[in-house]
DNA sequence: ACCTGAACACCGTTCAAGT
DNA sequence: ACCTGAACACCGTTCAAGT
């Protein structure tokens, strides 16, 4: 089964030079490298050795591409506790591997929100795993959905937040005292990151009540 | 004070054509009507009746012309319950009203999320009365904005999920059924809106909870 | 000071032509 | 089937020239 077993049609060798998972690759790393500002059809064609209109006859479109790098990212978000752990340990531990993943594509938000997940085999795993280990931690169906996109909005909010800058909140105090007061309460360190553990932390607690209550 | 009385210099008139408010009004007006793949500079130009370099005499970029129309949509939230009624209940009209704005201007999402408010007079008076809102419902300084952004993440996630086509986690059956059936469970209304009550609902009691054990 | 018209650099995408 | 090179439509932005 070597290459030269094969029958070679005359003329050029039949293996192309690109692919879905030779672009998806070369995208991500042009992201990690460069930022999305730079992953453009072009500068990825360069980084392919290849011509702009080649990778054409791969993606439909650089919105498809950026599905595939969705798909692909999503294989880094960590669904492992569900099944295994109980469902609020196993939602914190995914929501904050989605949001950490998010926080390092940020651009990509806008796309999932609006993007059937039927076409991204990955993501479609992961929601599976989700939903079950909702299920089975006592979930009534008609609510899991409703959790699910709850905290995946809370999550994709804070990795936008992730991107902020630095010092995004001030103002002069005389122009608004309050919120400079208690901007200025914040410790140091990284702001973001203490709204996400607030957050996830307050949503955690109340999702344990509701369904607490629903239980009896 | 009438035109005729200040002495005109010779020549051209010096009433300009364009100003901040027209190019603001007209380019909400422009995405009302036709989205945001609408609002191009050219296309802005051709509905104020000018030129497409004209602008560029009032507005530095396209960018600046995005935060022109966020401080805009800004004034449309309601945070006028903050300093009236309690702070969990200004919360929520706060969060709702927040919500169906951006839902609206939902490509004005990732903006916000990396622009220092300073800029943006009518922002950085709602964020004052918001977190002296906070305050004198009980929060403490170094809280708040925690309280706030977490708040906002959720909003602002919620605002792209409202904007996600109905069926966007259809899948086959035999592919992943947990997940197919949980979303087939789902009664049949908006379903955004009704992973954002929850949420909402959630975030709130959490919250409630939280300043709750604070307290003593 | 403010507007026009022409020009620029860059973008995603198409397509005829080659092998 | 897959790649190249040229071309297209459109984008935001700049700038010399006019008033």
């Amino acid at each position: 089964m070597t290459p030269a077993d094969q029958p070679r049609r005359r003329g050029r060798p039949t293996t192309p030079l690109l692919s879905q998972e030779k672009i998806t690759q070369a995208a991500v790393e042009l992201t990690n490298l460069r930022g999305y500002a730079a992953l453009t059809m072009s500068a990825l064609a360069r980084r392919l050795e290849v011509a702009p209109s080649a990778l054409y006859n791969h993606v439909k479109s650089k919105r498809q591409l950026l599905l595939w790098i969705q798909d692909h990212v999503n294989m880094e978000i960590d669904c492992s506790d569900f099944g295994v752990r109980p469902w609020d340990v196993a939602l914190e531990s995914w929501a904050r591997s989605y949001r950490d993943a998010y926080a390092r594509h940020s651009p990509l938000v806008p796309v999932i929100a609006v993007t059937p997940i039927a076409g991204s085999p990955h993501t479609v795993a992961m929601y599976e795993r989700v939903a079950a280990g909702l299920r089975a931690g006592g979930w009534p169906d008609d609510q899991v959905m409703d959790v699910v996109v709850a905290v995946e909005s809370f999550v994709l909010g804070s990795a936008l937040d992730a991107t902020a800058p630095d010092g995004i909140f001030d103002v002069p105090i005389d122009q608004a005292p309050a919120l400079a007061e208690v901007v200025g309460a914040r410790v140091g360190r990284d702001a973001a990151r203490a709204a996400f553990d607030l957050g996830l932390a307050t949503v955690l607690a109340g999702l344990r009540d509701r369904l607490k209550a629903l239980g009896g």
